[in-house]
RNA sequence: GGGCCGGUAGUCUAGUGGCAAGACACCGCCUUCGCAAGGCGGAGAGCCCGGGUUCAAAUCCCGGCCGGUCCA
């Protein structure tokens, strides 16, 4: 392993022939290629200062729209073939949510080999996003990004086809930097470095000018496996050349963000009603930028006391004047990250890299209130828009998405916020806040937790209340502590070919090839108690959200039941009820009626997806489907609750395009060829490998990389009944629908229930709904009826009954038949008006035990509680209370039993004690 | 995918097993030249739904629905 990080990888003959010396850097000891004998450092920042503001080393400045062509001409007039941006969504990802690099557009089926790239070599200016730096956006005027363009030019070797490799790339590279740009030689180091990344490993040379890394060139060539490193099929050239630095670079202004915007910098400025800050202090302040080390608060300590020194400003001042501008730098990143991620159809959801675009967008609405500028969010990002509409006018198109879904998001923002105040203003009502006058630690937790209250908030609405919040410094990790100790349920796919030797060929899928065939031969190749594989079959296996076919394999007469199918690696595996003999010839058939319930189902899902893209918009994406032999679910990416009125047009629509009887095609494409005419939206049920891949068409409708089995025509489904919507999580809507007879026999259920309502309220159909209006209605007046006749039960019995004195109490004792309701009632009634009362009611109806006691005899340690108890255990019953009332009930044949003599004698016990 | 919080008059909330409470809004009356405000009185929810435990459930348990929120 050691032996393949060595310097002879990066001696090139390039640098030889040029006159580049390698050296090692006095600062940070690593080793980089120079024409200047003289340089002692290797260039990069923090080793040296940034050496091109107000000093640009290229022959003209350039605007990002002109770099960006500079560089992509450029590489075409060196063979390169220039492609289209891919979205900065990952969709074809499954490790990650955003394009994090260019290379990640052909990750992992092109660098596999499995797929050969788009073309080859190509150029490529590729708009990617990482979210890590967020925390450090504006604080290095342009270093950090979230999200930036990586141009590229990438190139594909394998044994058979050379394209270029390290002598030509680093060629490219110096021959677009010198001549190009007119970067002078010597200006320009190459510093050694290993890059790895996805598992994937190779040397790489850095390309440094004036204090900044422009570019990076990776020589793909290992992937890491454990601790040792293997031989990739492929050589891949694997650069990135980052567009902003170049322009910046190329202009020599103070950020990067007054290149990269131009004059839009002063607009956005003014907008946010910002002065922009003498040019020799923002100067001075980008100069030594490049050295502060962000996470290091030392670091940054130092950086500003030698600003400050070199300005004769002091740090608080200079803090006044850097602060609003980070935060507007911070804003003009982030609106345009936010632009490119709804742009790109991203739905913001509390989960998975929806999560991001809420995240950007509450951070936005957080910056901006810091510097209390009330202006609306989709301002801000029109104007983004607006800006980008030349180079990206895919983004203009969707602005009327993206600056509604902002406006969304922003007002649920608000309206958390908002909750929280009163939850908070509730919350330091608790005596043992208003003691300490501090909100503990753990509470703080818990409301950014629970309720998504960051401390700085929660810190802002309490001081006006004299309660203090100190938020600790290890905050964030205390959050990812609460839930290090959950439980991460590891689901491992259980491997269904283990025991089966590895030698068997690959299943032929005739479900593909023949897909009306409903029995074909075909011979055992392996068989266990519970396993088949067969050299051929027509079962189709569970994926794509299909339920695989069932049936029988017929052995001699013999059946055997065939209850799941499965596959991996290309082996269809038979999950049976007994085993067969291995080797012989065999029937099989599958359960056609389950097959085409199947088909129905996921021919339907298809033209669903079709008809929500229609009527709700192109940000509807597939997050998951399930195709069951009595209904299915498709889930779908929409930011709000889908409207009765909107499903009604879904369902008419997919029923429409099923009536006009759409012929559905089936047939393999070649992968590149696919993506490009269809774009990525054939992705909706996730990536499938392979060079090619199965396309399922619905004429003018929908198409979808896709396995599954298909009707040949819409027409076949019958009908699409959606039955009921759910949100499983913010930003997806689960549909559930069936399809075919499914959906004849759930309307006929619906009627039938119909029907049985209607007889059970007597009335036609087209009446039942007055009635039960009428019912509910009836149903309201007769229970407030009841409540005023039980008050006139109470006060008519109050009169009717007769206390007996016990000392200065008096009595009120009795059997009555009424109900638990009216005996309380009663009681509350006789103890309201005489508080010397002490009562005690027992129902006839069933045993309820009621005791209730006047406000004087409370005074006494008389308790109606302890009355009943004791009451209800001489007869066998429970019950018990508290002071005031006392409940419980006793067996109703022991009524007649009670001796209301012995009640008198405990209670006038109770009273004397 | 997992964790946490919540669902009580039109609205906001109180209610940790024992008579469902308060504020705002609403209606009527009083006070006032009128308004703002105040006083008195009234109407308005059976506690998201379904099970269970209990003599007794808004309250405890289980399941579902809805909303919020955090983490990966």
């Amino acid at each position: 392993m050691i032996n393949l990080i060595n310097e002879e990888v990066y001696r090139l003959n390039f640098f030889i022939e040029n006159g580049f010396i390698r050296k090692e850097c006095k600062s940070c000891k690593r080793h980089f290629w120079t024409v200047d004998p003289d340089k002692e450092l290797c260039g990069d920042s923090p080793c040296v200062p940034y050496n091109f503001i107000k000093n640009p080393p290229t022959r003209r400045a350039y605007n990002i729209n002109e770099m960006r062509e500079e560089f992509l001409s450029f590489f075409e007039r060196k063979g390169h073939k220039r492609i289209k941006r891919y979205p900065v969504i990952a969709r074809w990802r499954d490790d990650i949510f955003f394009t994090i690099a260019s290379i990640a557009c052909f990750q992992p089926h092109v660098t596999s080999g499995e797929v050969p790239p788009p073309y080859n070599p190509l150029v490529i200016s590729q708009p990617c996003i990482r979210t890590t730096d967020i925390g450090n956006v504006g604080k290095t005027g342009g270093r950090h990004l979230t999200i930036f363009e990586m141009m590229a030019h990438h190139a594909f070797s394998s044994k058979e086809k050379e394209v270029y490799w390290k002598e030509e790339t680093v060629a490219y590279h110096h021959e677009f930097l010198t001549k190009q740009l007119g970067i002078p030689d010597e200006e320009i180091t190459y510093i050694e470095h290993w890059w790895e990344g996805g598992g994937d490993a190779g040397p790489d040379l850095e390309g440094i000018v004036r204090g900044l890394e422009l570019s990076t060139l990776v020589f793909m060539e290992y992937r890491k496996v454990g601790n040792t490193y293997e031989k990739l099929p492929l050589r891949i050239v694997d650069t990135g050349y980052g567009l902003e630095r170049f322009t910046w670079i190329s202009k020599g202004t103070p950020t990067a963000f007054e290149a990269i915007y131009g004059d839009f910098f002063d607009k956005f400025l003014k907008k946010l009603n910002l002065e922009k800050p003498d040019e020799k202090i923002m100067c001075e302040l980008m100069k030594f930028s490049g050295m502060v080390d962000v996470a290091d608060s030392k670091s940054l300590m130092e950086y500003k006391l030698k600003v400050s020194k070199s300005l004769g400003i002091d740090i608080e001042s200079l803090e006044k004047i850097i602060r609003p501008m980070e935060i507007a730098m911070a804003l003009l990143d982030h609106t345009k990250t936010i632009i490119f991620m709804l742009g790109d159809g991203l739905v913001p959801s509390n989960v998975q890299a929806g999560y991001f675009g809420r995240f950007f967008i509450r951070r936005i609405k957080r910056l901006l209130d810091i510097l209390k500028v009330s202006i609306p969010i989709s301002e801000l990002l029109y104007m983004q828009i607006l800006y980008w509409k030349d180079q990206f006018p895919e983004i203009m198109e969707k602005s009327d998405y993206i600056l509604h879904v902002a406006e969304l998001e922003v007002s649920r923002y608000e309206k958390a916020i908002e909750q929280g105040k009163s939850l908070i203003v509730r919350l330091i009502k608790n005596e043992e806040i208003q003691k300490k006058a501090s909100i503990p630690i753990d509470t703080l937790l818990k409301l950014y937790d629970s309720h998504g209250l960051p401390p700085e908030i929660v810190k802002e609405i309490v001081e006006p209340y004299g309660i203090k919040v100190e938020i600790p410094e290890a905050f964030d990790a205390m959050i990812s502590a609460l839930h290090s100790s959950m439980s991460i349920r590891k689901y491992e796919e259980e491997d269904i070919l283990k025991g089966i030797p590895s030698n068997l060929p690959p299943t032929e899928l005739v479900f593909y090839s023949n897909p009306e065939a409903k029995s074909i031969r075909a011979k055992v190749l392996y068989s266990d108690n519970n396993r088949v594989v067969l050299d051929r079959t027509i079962f189709y296996p569970e994926g794509g959200g299909q339920l695989s076919d069932t049936g029988v394999i017929i052995d001699n007469g013999k059946e055997v039941k065939v209850l799941n199918v499965k596959k991996s690696r290309g082996i269809v595996v038979h999950f049976v009820d007994k085993p067969i003999e291995i080797g012989k010839e065999v029937e099989c058939v599958i359960d056609w009626e389950r097959r085409k319930i199947l088909s129905k189902h996921h021919s339907a899902t298809h033209i669903l997806i079709g008809a929500a893209r229609r009527v709700l918009g192109d940000h509807v994406w597939q997050h998951g489907a399930q195709k069951d032999v009595n209904k299915s679910r498709l889930d779908i990416t929409h930011f709000e609750k889908i409207s009765d009125k909107q499903l009604r047009e879904i369902e008419n629509l997919a029923n429409k395009v099923i009536q006009e009887c759409r012929p559905i095609r089936v047939y393999f494409e070649d992968r590149n060829i696919a993506e490009q005419k269809f774009g990525f939206r054939i992705y909706q049920g996730g990536v499938i490998p392979g060079q090619k891949i199965r396309i399922v068409e619905i004429d003018n409708w929908d198409i979808e990389a896709c396995g599954g089995t298909h009707c040949s025509n819409t027409g076949e489904i019958g009908l699409i009944k959606i039955i009921r919507t759910e949100r499983i999580q913010d930003g997806v809507e689960r549909l559930e629908f069936i399809a075919g007879e499914q959906a004849i026999k759930y309307i006929q259920s619906q009627e039938d229930l119909l029907n049985d309502l209607s007889k059970i309220l007597n009335t036609p159909i087209e009446h039942l709904k007055k009635t039960t209006i009428n019912l509910v209605e009836e149903l309201s007046k007769l229970r407030k009826s009841i409540e005023s006749l039980r008050e006139k039960i109470a006060e008519l019995l109050y009169l009717n009954i007769k206390p007996e004195f016990i000392n200065e109490f008096q009595l009120y004792y009795g059997v009555f038949d009424i109900s638990y309701e009216e005996l309380l009632k009663l009681a509350s009634h006789i103890v309201k008006r005489n508080n010397m009362s002490i009562v005690i009611l027992i129902s006839k109806l069933d045993g309820t035990v009621i005791s209730m006691i006047g406000s004087e005899v409370m005074k006494k340690e008389i308790s109606a509680g302890k009355i009943v108890s004791n009451f209800v255990s001489i007869f066998g019953g429970k019950g018990g209370g508290k002071q005031d009332l006392g409940q419980g009930k006793i067996p109703l044949s022991k009524i007649q039993e009670i001796d209301f003599h012995k009640v008198k004698d405990f209670i006038n016990n109770m009273v004397i004690k």
